[in-house]
RNA sequence: GCAACCGUAGCUCAGCUGGAUAGAGUACUUGACUACGAAUCAAGUGGUCGCAGGUUCGAAUCCUGCCGGUUGCGCCA
């Protein structure tokens, strides 16, 4: 539930309700009512604050015109407000630009605007997001993943609901099978020293072909049983096989960490495939025993026909489980060792069905959270040839992407600074804003909508990027050294009458508001939009009014307050959405 | 066949819990650095919101049907 923190907002609802209250007696309409319908006028010149006069016309049988009059006419004298302008069917408000800024860039600059309680009564929530597999390639479809889940914490977190956050790589399987196979018996070259995460990747995908080549060949069932042997090795836990799957599994491990790291990203608990499988097992085994699953053409399951879903096998004819025998644990193990409220699971879109049933089971066995369980899907990341396949051989790797982006950055942004600034600084610089290009680029457009990658498209850095928005507060932060930004000093607030001055007061004030929205719809985009639209705000302000060589004093001290507060904003919106504003770039 | 998602400017996308004049970026044309940082800003060109009905004071937004595209739909994960 979203408590009242804007403060224009919760100025004009309080008023508003004692004026609705005094007019129409007996129309029930709380506070915390007129605050979530209040809006905002097309334009400034229209005030800051609309008030629509639509949902009060059926109990006030009242066209809403005259309903915004008679309200209007019952308003008490405020001092904040500057006056009240009826628009048809709205009541707007115009408030006091002084009033305005002396509340938002005072609570910036003390602090108290970032750390305001948001919400409150928030389910206790755990986001399951990145789920690589090891032996395989970490590409550019998992850093969407990646990047959303992590923003969505973040979020979450930032608007005051309890997350705990988690990662489920799928360390078991065929795939792991087919790669040690070939490590094992075709492979000629020797293990790398370094990158050997990455190099497994290669193996595997090698692995794939060879085994796709040689169906219809004698090699064919040979090939098959030496798989079927390894997948059995690592199952009972010994073997050679179980021994390299110990060691490989390491080095796609020590990738995944390594792109985490790169991303800023840490989980709060680990699961791995393997953790839940023999678990996962007797569980299916218990609810056999029970008569709760039944048996279909050799295979256990559940029969889910009547809400559309099919026959959810749990027991595969060979007696293994299947990833959806393994998700119906670990959500146990989710439910059980954490005591969530909550189940978020950031996965692509064509997982739909399989959660669909997963929650369906978790629901007929009896978990009662399984209704609080929200499959949240996205569009996958394709390429301009289609989708990525290693068939195709058209797989961006991740690191890859990084390192390109870095190098792209560097030649033709930061080398001009070489010398003057230190090497390790430029290779923070650099990471920081491929970070920012990186991470915004993924998560600015709605989660339901493909993204198409396109390198060349990615390394330009021009409109709406990670990286015009650090330039921001680069700018910001530079112009503060600059003037001796005292955030202690006395400020006349009267000031700053200038247009883009009061909208981005408007703006900076609806920072809070914007974020609860994303977490409320567990969307990044509103967040994404909202900083562009700051900073583009900043910018225009910046060329039109110097700040610096403002006509006096006072004038220049309100402008310097105002900036840091839009610098202030502008870090905070970033690092929820995980990306670092550097200093200078 | 069934289901989910997508269809808005040349291209990439916002806007979708109905509300004031449909907005950005990009591309293209033009202008602004002896300047608080030009990774910037300003201006212009560009739209039957896939189509057809319906709901109502009002629809890009909700409902129905159709068209086009993507992805799923029992022993891979």
């Amino acid at each position: 539930m979203e408590l009242n923190h804007n403060y224009a907002n919760s100025l004009v609802s309080k008023l508003l309700f004692a004026a609705i209250k005094k007019s129409y007696p007996e129309v029930e309409y709380s506070e915390s009512q007129i605050y979530e319908s209040l809006s905002a006028p097309p334009n400034l010149k229209m005030g800051q604050v609309a008030f629509p006069c639509f949902p009060l016309a059926k109990e006030c049988k009242m066209a809403p015109p005259m309903i915004a009059k008679t309200i209007q006419e019952n308003l008490e004298n405020d001092a904040s407000v500057e006056e009240t302008k009826l628009a048809g069917p709205y009541l707007n408000f115009v408030l006091k630009k002084e009033a305005l800024a002396k509340n938002i860039i005072g609570e910036i600059s003390s602090g108290n605007f970032f750390t305001k309680e948001l919400t409150k009564d928030t389910p206790k929530t755990m986001v399951e997001y990145s789920q690589p597999n090891t032996h395989k390639i970490l590409h550019v479809g998992h850093m969407r993943n990646l990047c959303l889940g992590s923003a969505l914490v973040n979020i979450l977190r930032y608007s005051g609901q309890e997350t705990i956050s988690t990662t489920y790589p799928g360390d078991m399987g065929t795939h792991v099978a087919k790669c040690l196979w070939y490590l094992k018996y075709k492979n000629p070259d020797p293990v790398p020293v370094e990158n050997r995460g990455a190099w497994l990747g290669q193996m595997y995908a090698t692995a794939n072909q060879l085994l796709e080549d040689e169906i219809g060949t004698p090699n064919e069932e040979s090939n098959r049983k030496q798989l079927t042997e390894i997948i059995k090795q690592i199952e009972n836990q010994n073997g050679e096989f179980y021994e390299l799957w110990k060691e490989t599994r390491e080095w796609s491990i020590a990738l995944m960490k390594q792109a985490y790291s790169w991303a800023n990203v840490d989980f709060d608990r680990w699961f791995f495939e393997s953790e839940v499988d023999e678990d996962s097992l007797k569980l299916m085994k218990d609810l056999q025993a029970k008569g709760i699953l039944v048996e279909d053409q050799g295979a256990v399951g559940m029969r889910l026909d009547e809400y559309n879903l099919g026959f959810c096998i749990l027991i595969k004819s060979d007696g293994t489980g299947m990833y959806s025998t393994k998700d119906v644990e670990l959500a146990r193990k989710k439910f059980e060792e954490f005591g969530i409220q909550k189940s978020i699971y950031v996965v692509d879109n064509r997982q739909a069905f399989h959660f669909n049933q997963v929650f369906k089971v978790l629901e007929i066995i009896g978990f009662e959270q399984a209704k609080d369980c929200f499959h949240l899907q996205y569009d996958v990341v394709e390429l301009p040839d289609g989708a990525m396949s290693s068939r195709k051989g058209n797989i961006v790797p991740l690191m890859d992407l990084i390192s390109n982006m870095e190098h792209t950055i560097t030649t033709n942004y930061l080398e001009k600074y070489r010398g003057d600034w230190s090497d390790e600084e430029i290779d923070k610089v650099a990471r920081q804003l491929a970070g920012g290009a990186i991470k915004y680029g993924m998560i600015r457009v709605d989660n339901n909508r493909k993204i198409v990658f396109n390198m060349e498209e990615w390394l330009k850095l021009d409109g709406e990027t990670g990286p015009y928005l650090q330039y921001v507060y680069a700018r910001i932060n530079s112009l503060c050294h600059k003037f001796n930004y005292d955030s202690s000093a006395q400020v006349d607030f009267g000031k700053l009458t200038h247009d883009l001055e009061e909208a981005l007061l408007v703006k900076l004030g609806n920072f809070n508001s914007i974020v609860v929205n994303c977490a409320k719809q567990l969307k990044t985009i509103h967040l994404t939009s909202y900083l562009f639209e700051l900073g583009k705000l900043f910018n225009s302000y910046y060329a039109e009014c110097s700040i610096g060589g403002a006509d006096d004093e006072e004038t220049k001290l309100a402008r310097l307050a105002l900036a840091y507060s839009v610098g202030e904003v502008m870090k905070k919106g970033l690092a929820i959405l995980g990306i670092e504003a550097p200093a200078r770039m």
